[in-house]
This record gives C-alpha cells, structure tokens and sequence, in this order.
DNA sequence: CTGTCGTTTATTTTT
DNA sequence: TAAACGACAG
C-alpha cells in the first residue's frame, strides 16, 4: 500500500516511533506522508483514539480526515485531526468551561473599544486595531497581562504600560462576557495544562502519536502546547518548510522547526526533495530566488518531471497594461485547451485585483476573488449568530448589544445607556437585566424592551428542545430578521437572505458530526469559508500570494513584480522581513505546475499617486547566478 | 435610523 | 485615489 511512495516518503511512514522532523518541500507529498502515516498506525493496531493530527486550516484538517477515512474505514474518522483552535476549544469546553463565546476580531475591536474608553484614551488617538496587534503578540508569546506591565515598567515605558492596563481591562471584559479570543484558545489551553497536571496526564496518556503540520507556522504558544502534550510517548511528528515561512507577522516563528532538533532531542530529520508538482523550469527558477536566503536549512527541490516551457517574464507599462496582457495570454490559452479553471493570479496585495477583475469581466471570462469577506464575518451571519450566543451564554454583553436592537425594535443609544447602567449597578448581564426588568425603566423604555423579553424567554425554551438548525431557523423567525430583509428594498437583501439560509444548512450538516448545539456554535466561528472554493473548473482564480499557499495551478500568473511592492516597501530596510518577501515569492513560484508568468509594471498607482518603481530583485534572482544552468531558469523575455 | 460630509489612511490575515 | 469611518443633521 506504500508501494509508490519513494524512499524518503517511505521512511517518514515508517520511523513512527521518537521524535521525527520532516522537512517536506513545495509539492513534495507531504499531505500524503502525514495521511500513510495514519494509516499505517492504526494497520499496527493502534487505536485511532491514541492519535492526534494537528493543521492550521480547516481545508486541511478535512481533507486529510476525508483521506484518512477514505484508506483506512471508517476507524479512521475515529483519529482526532483538528485545527489547532479547534483541538484547544474541545479541549476547554471538555475541560475547563462548558459554555464560551469565541470572539473574532471584530468582537475583539469591540471589546478594546471598550476597554481603551474605560482606561481614559481617546480610541481616536490610540488606534484599537493597533492595540490588538499588541495584545494578540502578547498572547502568542504567552505574556499575561500581569508581565506584560512588570515588563513594561521594568523599561520604563510609559506608553507600555499604559497599554498593559488596557490589555488587562481587555481580559477583565472578555471574562465578564464569557468570551474567549482566538489566542486566548491556545493560552488557556497551555494554563489548563499548568494548572491542572491531572488533566495534562489524561491527555498525555492518550496521545501516543502526534503530528504537527505546517510546523513552521506555528507560534511560541502552539510550540509549548504542542511541548507540553507530547510526553511520556514522545512519538512526536512534525512538518513543515522553513522556506514556506510566510506568517511571521501573524506570531509565527520559523525557529520552532529550525530548533526542533534541539528542543525535542530529535535524532530523525528527513528532508522530502523530489517535487511532483512543478517543471524543471519552474523549480530551478524558484529556487533561484530561495537560494538567496541566508537563514534556511539547505535542501534542493528535484523532479522528473520535463523541464517545460521557459518561465516566461513580461513588463508593462502601467497597471492597466498589466492586465491586458495578462488576459491577452489567458486568451491564448484557453485557445489552446486550458480551462479557466486551470488558471491563477497572484497578487501581493488586495488592492491589485480591481484591474484584473475589469478586464476579466469585460472580456467575458468567469473569475472569482479568493478572500475578502469570510462567510462567517458577515453582518447578517453575525447577527443571527449572536442571538444564539447569548442563548447558550446570557453573561455576552458584547453579542447583546449586537441584537438588543436588530431588528429595530426603537432600542436606540440612549434606551440602550439607561439599560447598561441599571445592568452595571445591579452587577447582572443585559439580558438578565431585561429580562428582569427595573422599578427605575421609564414607561417608554419598558414598553420598547417588553417585547424583546418574549422573544428571548420564547428561544430560551426552543433553545433547551431545539438542535442547532430548528434554533437557527426559530430566531431568524421569530425574532423578526427574515421578514426585515424580504422587506429590504436594498439589493444586498437578496444575497444576505440566502447567506442566513446557507448557515442553516451549514448547521443541519454539522448536526450529524457534533453532538451538542454549544459544540457546533463554537466550530462554527472557527470555520473560515463555509463556501469552500468549490473546486470549478469555470473560474479564474484570483488571489493573494499568501492564500495560495497550499494550492496549486497549471498556470499561474504572479503579477505586481515590482520593487516596493514585491518585496514590499517596509521590507527593504530590514533583512528578515525582506527574507519573508523572498519566501512568499517562493511559495508563488512553487503553486504553478506546468507555466509560470513573471509580470511587472514600471508605473503604478499608489496611495492616489502613479509612481515609477524597478522590476523586483526576485525578476532578477530568478535567474539565478551566472554561469549556472542558464538554460532550465532561464527566464522568456517576452516583448509587449 | 439613515444619509451626507469631511477626515483619515493606505500589506499580508491559516484561526 | 478611494474607501472606510465617525460626526452630525434631519
């Protein structure tokens, strides 16, 4: 059954004993090692309960549980694989505390607003967002309020510690609410751990395998969760790429997999070379640029795979240039065969896609934008996922405020103040406030909240009978919200009726999976696209380097080659951001399997201004060092 | 509550 | 440039 794996791939199947590091390259099978790997335990006889597989995204915790399951029956669905995030909040909820609320960063801005106001600042001057960057960082490094402002006062800085308080008036709030933030998922988790050795054991004992992917991407707090679980077995398997390193400013610290060696007394290191993905062409010229990097663990991608078409560079004139020349060959293409579906555009940032998306459209081709709004993000999702919060936890506050008044039922600023501070001084939650009333409610006030009482008291029962779905249906109805937008005259209605209905479905599918409406409630907030990028062969796909990591393309276009914004600007004045940059070029170059497009702009908008800038470093890097296989990297200049 | 006007500010966003 | 946010009027 492992018969076409190769020998690398075979031994990282087989040593499944120890700590074992697996550096496993762009396309290099490394999902495929992780599932065999599975498989090949529970083939030995190990209960799927003693093994724990922990991923970074959804889409790649269920891809591998669908494979797990699809070579192995269904044992295999038995094996807890799981977002980081995920395992933590199953963890807790198993363990710690039955009933928290998962805030977002939205919920998070909402609370920082708050706590920011209650410390004195004006939220005008100190940015919250900047703010929860600090408390985020904090937390993936596991600095607690507390040493957050010994260490700020051991410095003397001021403006630290004023900050310190907010973080710690942050977490005051988000546990007067129940809530918990996505760090504080892992947080809580590692002090469950610390403080509860009884518990830590539990899980120590159960899980004899572990495996790690995307190992480099992992913070200092997932390192000592992860650290703290792997004992008395120690069968601990990481993977990952240092050169695929691209989330360092989302608290990721590619040390974790360059000391893992050290930190876990490691004796096993495999490196996973050969790719199956990409032309000889295409890899020669990424890993040109690769190579320029100083702080990576050496290894060479090789294929035998044929060399291909040259990777081809144009530069245009200007943005719009760009673009047409970028559809113009599109067009070529799916005159020669390939299917919309088969293409990508890359981008650095966002704002780069208006105009590929005008021409796209102009020119008749289905194109669809990765990213942007996430399903769950969404206002009228928020909304009804709020009223459901506050039914599985009265104490949220922050998800309160959200419905008290959504619909309209004339609950406007200043009924909501009076309703806070009788709230406040009575020391209850909003919703017990209205529900209980008060002697100090002027008429018009409880006339207003008379009611939305009913409507709560109303779900509340339907809460304790309903599964997730009935419930979700029983608040979009009864509290008025799906009438509100069928008499919505705006043409956003349409679509937001259909979104509240599609998480209805995404609930009754969830149902058969989970059992208890708070389990599903809090998976829910942790899914990122319930529309998951249904694989169409229809659509160009368009995106950001950074989400096409872990995808991949026959064709791909990665557009915006320039310096300043490819690397970026902030990069060029500090070597290790300018490191990421290269890496982040690498992980585009590495998507695209049969052609890849090297595009820049000499004149470009920016910030309402055209400037001029350079072809990127990365152009020129990608043909490597002279003298050296000229012919495999060399680039196609291509004259517009 | 909704619309309008000025002000601000400009990556990337797995959960 | 333009989009997003907040203040304030109606």
């Amino acid at each position: 059954m492992t018969d076409h794996l190769n020998p690398q791939q075979k031994k990282a199947v087989e040593i499944t004993e120890g700590p074992l590091l697996i550096f496993a390259g762009a396309g290099s099978g490394k999902t495929t090692v992780i599932i065999h790997r599975i498989v090949r335990l529970l083939n030995q006889g190990v209960s799927p309960f003693n093994i724990l597989a922990v991923t970074f995204t959804n889409k790649a915790a269920q891809e591998m549980r669908n494979r797990v399951k699809q070579l192995a029956g269904p044992e295999g669905e038995s094996v807890w694989i799981s977002t980081f995030h995920a395992f933590a909040s199953r963890v807790l909820r198993y363990d710690y505390e039955k009933s928290f609320t998962i805030y977002d960063e939205k919920d998070q801005l909402v609370a920082i607003k708050q706590a920011l106001k209650k410390m004195g600042h004006d939220p005008k001057k100190v940015k919250p967002a900047m703010v929860r960057e600090l408390i985020q960082n904090a937390k993936n490094s596991l600095i607690d309020p507390e040493s957050f402002c010994l260490n700020a006062a051991a410095h003397s800085d001021k403006l630290r510690m004023s900050m310190g308080e907010v973080y710690q008036e942050y977490q005051r709030i988000l546990e007067n609410n129940g809530g918990l933030d996505f760090g504080d998922l892992i947080v809580e988790t590692v002090n469950l751990f610390k403080n509860r050795p009884e518990v830590l054991e539990k899980y120590r004992e159960r899980f004899e395998y572990i495996m790690v992917d995307e190992y480099q991407d992992t913070n200092y707090a997932q390192y000592v969760l992860i650290k703290l679980l792997a004992p008395p077995h120690n069968n601990i398997c990481v993977v990952g790429d240092d050169d695929q390193s691209i989330y360092s400013w989302r608290g990721a610290n590619v040390r974790n997999i360059l000391d893992f060696e050290k930190t876990f007394k490691c004796k096993n290191t495999l490196k996973l070379e050969q790719n199956y993905r990409s032309t000889q062409s295409i890899l020669t010229a990424a890993h040109n640029v690769i190579q320029n990097n100083l702080s990576r663990k050496s290894k060479k991608l090789w294929t035998d795979n044929p060399s291909g078409e040259k990777v081809k560079w144009n530069e245009f004139m200007t943005s719009r240039e760009e673009a047409r020349g970028v559809v113009k060959e599109i067009q070529r293409l799916i005159g020669m065969g390939y299917r919309p579906g088969d293409i990508a555009i890359f981008y650095r940032v966002n704002a780069q896609s208006r105009p590929f998306e005008d021409l796209l459209r102009y020119s008749g081709y289905n194109y669809k934008i990765v990213g942007g709004l996430r399903f769950y993000e969404r206002k009228e999702i928020k909304d009804i996922l709020a009223y459901m919060r506050v039914l599985m936890n009265p104490g949220d506050d922050i998800s309160f405020e959200r419905i008290i008044n959504t619909p309209a039922r004339g609950i406007g600023a200043k009924s909501l103040l009076t309703i806070k501070e009788a709230a406040a001084t009575e020391k209850k939650s909003l919703f017990d406030m209205v529900i209980s009333g008060s002697d100090h409610f002027s008429n018009a006030i409880e006339k207003k909240i008379q009611p939305l009482r009913e409507l709560l008291l109303r779900l509340n029962e339907t809460y304790e009978t309903d599964d997730a779905a009935a419930l979700a249906k029983d608040v979009i109805e009864l509290s008025g919200y799906h009438r509100m937008l069928e008499l919505d005259e705006d043409l956003t209605a349409r679509s937001r009726l259909e979104n509240i209905e599609e998480l209805v479905s995404a609930f009754s599918e969830e149902e058969n999976k989970l059992s208890s409406i708070d389990d599903i409630l809090s998976e829910i907030s942790l899914l990122t696209e319930l529309d998951n990028m249904e694989e169409n062969q229809e659509y160009i796909t368009l995106m950001t380097v950074h989400l096409a990591k872990g995808l991949e393309f026959p064709v791909v276009f990665l557009t915006g080659l320039e310096e300043e914004l490819f690397p970026y600007y902030d990069a060029l004045s500090d070597p290790a951001q300018m490191e990421e940059e290269r890496r982040l070029c690498y992980v585009g170059m590495t998507r695209a399997e049969k052609l890849l497009y090297l595009t820049n702009a000499s004149q470009r908008m920016m910030y309402g201004q055209s400037k001029w800038h350079l072809p990127s470093r990365f152009i020129r890097e990608s043909l490597g060092n002279k003298g050296q296989d000229t012919v495999a990297g060399d680039l196609e200049y291509v004259y517009d």
